[in-house]
DNA sequence: GTCTATAGTTGGATAGAC
DNA sequence: GTCTATCCAACTATAGAC
């Protein structure tokens, strides 16, 4: 029984202290984006001392930046997979529009991806956190994927500027930022608490939403 | 000269305190959200102590709810006028869909209805900032002209229920809520500054693609 | 209605021991 | 790698003078 009086913590509190700060993090800023998340209060959380985070860390603001491409990369990467797996099997006209967007869209809505709530909120900050914090690095996350998403699209949507292409992809950006923040309003629930739609529901809906959303905007005012 | 001595400060100088403090707070709360901005930056922005704010407003979450009060009443004010006209103009089936949804998203995004950047950005704050401080006051705001505007569609959507038309409607808040807010990284500037779109024309392919994506979202899986 | 002064917290970051 | 201790800055809110 050595190896029992060597790990008597549950298997949580074996994982490394850089990790279990990271989870901690995540949700806190998540929840209450950068300025509103003390250092103390994910400290505290994890039940170490502020001066670990520091050292882990070096500071707030990159222990944010280190949430967020955590979280971002296998996002990213489920997108380029599922575009490549889109372009596979499509033909040589390559895949819709349709296959296109949901290759964007859904991983982020995915509870394969990202964790559940409210973890699975902390990409919103990309987008609501101060520019000075988040903007070099939203780019840096989002820059190249969203580039080659772009390029697919201009696949299908043949003769179309490019810049009309990334303003559609901006608005479908939109639509999922709001949803993955969960700061919803509308989205009515039944009166017994139970929702009128699944998360996978939603997630259709809004691909579908964002899809002809996209070519119509492109179409709008064609010459 | 008497007068010329009674107000030597410039006109901004010589607005009642209240409304320079909302000024400034809503440009801060704006630009940096709840936690992001202090009582003392609105206040030394406006040059006047701390406890001149907590006099007018009580409290810095007090602060918050009149700037965004202030900036929402117009903004619904213009959505339902518009919905009306829309409504005048329309014969007994009602007006099209696209009027409808242009009725909810352009006042948010007209200059005539909303100031400038960075105060046009605080309308995002609602979906951003805690939802202890900004939920309720989410409901309050936004939930009855909601509910006409669901109504209005219902009209035009016959037959499908009005939790997924509240759900479209979900999804073009989201659109519009990423737009406000301006933390773009897609939509491309000219080599030289120069935006591809003007902000009108933003505002156009917006509610192009929210119309669209309407339809499109409650047509989907429609039994 | 606005001020000064201050109470009472909380914050980020670092020094130095272990 | 983690801790304690500490620095110092900034914060919200209020009391009380004017």
């Amino acid at each position: 029984m050595d190896l029992d009086r060597a790990s008597p913590r549950p298997p949580a509190d074996r994982r490394p202290t850089r990790e279990r700060l990271l989870d901690a993090a995540e949700e806190l800023f998540a929840e209450r984006g950068f300025a509103g998340t003390s250092i103390r209060a994910v400290t505290q959380t994890v039940g170490v001392s502020v001066s670990a985070a520091n050292y882990h860390f070096g500071s707030k603001e990159d222990l944010l930046h280190a949430t967020l491409r955590r979280r971002a990369e296998p996002v990213n990467q489920s997108r380029i997979a599922q575009l490549e797996r889109a372009e596979a099997e499509a033909g040589p006209a390559g895949p819709e529009l349709e296959a296109i967007v949901d290759a964007y869209l859904r991983p982020a809505f995915s509870y394969e991806v990202v964790p559940p709530e409210p973890r699975r909120q902390l990409l919103a900050r990309l987008f609501s956190d101060p520019p000075e914090i988040v903007a070099a690095l939203r780019r840096d996350l989002l820059g190249e994927v969203t580039q080659r998403f772009v390029d697919a699209l201009e696949r299908v949507l043949p003769g179309r500027p490019r810049a009309e292409i990334a303003l559609g992809l901006e608005f479908a950006v939109g639509v999922m930022v709001h949803l993955v923040g969960q700061q919803h309003s509308l989205v009515p629930d039944a009166s017994d608490g139970t929702p009128f739609f699944s998360s996978a529901e939603i997630a259709d809906r809004m691909i579908a939403f964002a899809a002809s959303g996209l070519r119509a905007s492109v179409a709008h005012a064609a010459d």
